[in-house]
DNA sequence: TGTAACGTGCTT
DNA sequence: AAGCACGTTACA
């Protein structure tokens, strides 16, 4: 908290937008912090939300109000989206003043608009003297950016060992009892702390209320503390403490970053010339080196833009790079490599973009034309983290910002240096963790590691499609995709690491306003509009879509659009990464097909939870290890559920899978009381060791199933059959597509019983051993007329 | 006033 | 580096 004020005014938490998919969740009463819930049984300690509750758009408390004028927000008594914006309250990532933009004297213009966060921007004033994220992160501190985002949002769905667990029930006992005994540990602890506290509260509160107001909104300027300001008298006008540690942090997390970056560069094929020092962070390290990227004229997203870019081209990500990919795309196809790479780099600028494009001036600012590949500056892993990060900053990133140097040492604080504060410190684990996952932190959710099967298979991947037609979007991005996670997999070849470990902001792509033109060099826009290009966009294949983000930033974030992605296949792509889960959650497709991959249970419990608009999911040949990760997902929105040959799938899990959680906290969710996949419309269930119970669980929770899949099911009967179709099963008047097609077992008894079903157009009786040949056929009939062929043959 | 939970320090 | 604990903030 005290770290809280800084600058123009206290910094003020953010709390949840109660409008988000995950706001409006219930508690899943099964993760780690739910378990801690007094309400679950737990002790309460942890006071953490759920964690399918984290909101991914946190927004300003009510009461906060313009630093400037004092008023709230008013950007609902007017019409026009830019006033609107400017009678909104703004948040800087930076100086953390909370001000209307129409109350700044300057251009509001210039300020850099953060989309993933609401209300979120890197203000004019501190835009003008330059301060982005990073150069504060250097000294001054602040920012929010790192997005703190990490820490709260760990991947701890599944429970802790159960070692761990009774390990910290018993620490927590011991904690405690520490803590009342005067013990010298506890209580020199609790002594320390209240010292600090007391320190920084003396010190702040001299200036808290004044330093801010005499410094105005940013009070950041002042000098590098600025950006804490006032506002905060935790955060102490007094530079000194925590600045120190702030800067101490920094540097910290800047050779921290350095560190990553090198093994980044090390392992992956293309390693460019990079200096590394920069490297670090995308954010706050200040990068010394000369940027790889001629600077560009544009104003406003110059400074930080150039910045990242040249950290990026540090990376080795930059445009060089692709020469070096394609070398590599040699031995494993050049094509896929290919594509790999347009999809990092892509989503590198589509991140990019995010933080700095926001600006919207993007392409303007490079000296390269919008069309240009050198104008996008790919990213990095540490860049994009550090990008969005410091989009997001605010108060999610504090809450990543567990900061631990140990900078809060007194020392430190006895030190001064002209660094200001920060607020949000943030910690080199953010960063490292946003290198590893590159991916963009929207969804706010960590990414569960992938099994990390290196290597990946061969994707298939090819277009699958292409639909540039009916749906604006719909392609597979599959291989794409997969593809780029593998790159990053093997750019960033990280040591096994307990599943547990990556935490990763995703949050979806935000839905705010892109660029509706394209900036030409010149400075004029590009004839053809955004909405133009989308249209071109949709007729384009996944290989071509990977190439056009890497055209320039606008490119990327149009390509970007959810509606082109609308499916996604990563079918036997065996290794799933973190950034494949990362691209997948940004692009929240409604159709997902992770068949045939080595997807773990935690990773795909991570993404199930954060798909909820998912309408199709194809875990077809998946294990059942990983696949039972659904029995802990509520999927209400599901629509196709493919099964098919999941290994070692049998009744009783499939009884597990289909049947309302158990759980009585849950069950009052209503969307739990017909099952957990109630509205699937399509099953699949082919090739799995199934026997007739399965369609009595059919029965009692799908009963809105019209197409029904047991082929190659051989224990299935004609028991199965009349089970589906007795006059108490709703499938009876529901299921129009029936396959049953080798299930050996199955006798021409089961004609008769399928003729009951009314809305039956289709059922497919190859390959069934004990039909007659000419009734082993695949039978369409539309129509009711065409039933009764069927009945007549 | 009570509950939820954010943000951060401290421990492991 | 991960996780725990808890003061404090936000809000009903």
């Amino acid at each position: 908290m005290s770290g809280s004020k800084v600058l123009g005014g206290a910094r003020r938490r953010r709390t949840r937008c109660r409008r988000c998919q995950a706001c409006l969740r219930t508690e899943c009463g099964e993760c780690h912090f739910c378990k801690d819930m007094k309400k679950f049984g737990g002790p309460g300690r942890m006071k953490q939300s759920c964690l399918l509750r984290q909101c991914t758009a946190p927004v300003l408390p009510h009461t906060a109000v313009c630093f400037a004028c004092g008023e709230a927000g008013k950007e609902d008594t007017v019409e026009s989206e830019e006033e609107k914006f400017s009678l909104s309250l703004m948040e800087c990532t930076i100086c953390n003043e909370i001000i209307h933009p129409s109350c700044l004297k300057m251009g509001k213009s210039e300020g850099i608009i953060n989309d993933e966060i609401p209300n979120c921007w890197e203000c004019p004033k501190c835009h003008k003297e330059g301060k982005t994220s990073k150069d504060q992160g250097d000294g001054l501190g602040k920012r929010r950016m790192d997005n703190g985002e990490v820490s709260r949002w760990k991947l701890t769905d599944e429970p802790p060992p159960s070692k761990k667990k009774s390990l910290s029930l018993e620490d927590g006992a011991r904690r405690k009892k520490d803590k009342e005994l005067p013990q010298e540990s506890g209580s020199r602890k609790k002594i320390k702390a209240a010292r600090d506290k007391h320190l920084k509260k003396q010190k702040a509160k001299p200036n808290s209320s004044d330093s801010s107001e005499a410094n105005g909104p940013n009070s950041s300027l002042g000098g590098g503390h600025g950006s804490a300001g006032g506002s905060g008298a935790a955060q102490p006008s007094t530079p000194s403490q925590d600045q120190r540690s702030h800067h101490r942090e920094k540097l910290e997390r800047f050779k921290r970053m350095c560190q990553l970056l090198e093994r980044v560069r090390d392992s992956s094929s293309s390693s460019s010339s990079s200096s590394e020092s920069g490297s670090e962070s995308d954010s706050d390290s200040p990068s010394p080196a000369a940027a790889s990227e001629p600077p560009s004229p544009a104003a406003v997203y110059s400074g930080s833009m150039r910045e990242r870019n040249r950290r990026l081209a540090e990376l080795g990500f930059s445009a060089s790079e692709d020469s070096d990919g394609e070398s590599a795309a040699a031995d494993r196809g050049e094509v896929n490599a290919r594509v790999r790479r347009a999809v990092v780099d892509a989503e590198a600028d589509d991140d990019e973009d995010r933080a700095g494009d926001r600006g919207h001036r993007v392409s303007a600012a490079d000296p390269s034309s919008p069309l240009s590949a050198t104008q996008l500056p790919p990213f990095g892993h540490g860049h994009l983290a550090g990008l969005s990060s410091s989009k997001r900053t605010n108060g999610q990133d504090a809450r990543n910002g567990r900061t631990r140097v140990a900078g809060r040492e007194l020392q430190e604080k006895e030190n001064s240096s002209s660094s200001t504060v920060t607020n949000h410190r943030h910690t080199a684990v953010k960063t490292a963790r946003g290198s590893r996952m590159r991916g963009g932190s929207r969804q706010g959710q960590s990414i569960p590691s992938s099994k990390s099967t290196g290597t990946a298979a061969a994707g298939s991947g090819t277009a699958n499609g292409n639909s540039g037609t009916s749906n604006p979007g719909s392609m597979s991005l599959a291989p794409h995709r997969s593809q780029l996670v593998k790159r990053s997999a093997v750019a960033v070849p990280s040591p096994p690491r307990p599943l547990q470990m990556e935490r990763h902001l995703v949050r979806p792509p935000p839905a705010c306003p892109e660029p509706h033109c394209l900036p030409l060099d010149s400075g004029a826009s590009h004839v053809l509009p955004r909405d133009v290009w989308l249209h071109v966009f949709q007729h384009l294949s996944q290989p071509q879509l990977c190439v056009c983000m890497r055209v320039c930033r606008t490119w990327s974030r149009w390509c970007c659009d959810k509606r082109l992605w609308t499916q996604i296949d990563l079918s036997r792509q065996r290794s799933i990464t973190p950034p494949m889960l990362s691209s997948i959650i940004r692009r929240q497709p409604v159709s997902l097909n992770l068949g045939y991959t080595n997807i773990s249970k935690k990773q795909l419990m991570w993404l199930i939870n954060r798909l909820q608009g998912l309408l199709e999911l194809n875990v077809a040949g998946c294990s059942w290890s990983s696949v039972s990760a659904l029995c802990q997902s509520v999927c209400p929105c599901l629509r196709l559920l493919d099964l098919s040959w999941v290994e070692d799938l049998k009744d009783s899990h499939l009884r597990e899978l289909l049947a309302p959680p158990s759980n009585d906290t849950r069950s009052a969710h209503g969307e739990n009381r017909g099952g957990r996949f109630q509205n699937v419309a399509e099953l699949r269930l082919a090739g799995l060791e199934v026997t007739d119970a399965v369609s009595r669980l059919l029965v009692r929770y799908l009963p809105h199933l019209s197409k029904l899949d047991l082929g190659q099911c051989c224990h299935i009967t004609d028991q199965s059959i009349h089970t589906l179709t007795s006059a108490i099963s709703p499938l009876r008047e529901s299921l129009t597509h029936v396959s049953l097609a080798g299930c050996v077992k199955v006798t021409e008894q089961c004609l008769p019983l399928l003729r009951r079903c009314a809305s039956l157009q289709s059922v497919d009786l190859r390959s069934c051993g004990l039909l007659a040949p000419d009734v082993c056929q695949l039978h369409c009939f539309p129509s009711a007329e065409d039933r009764l062929l069927l009945k007549n043959s």
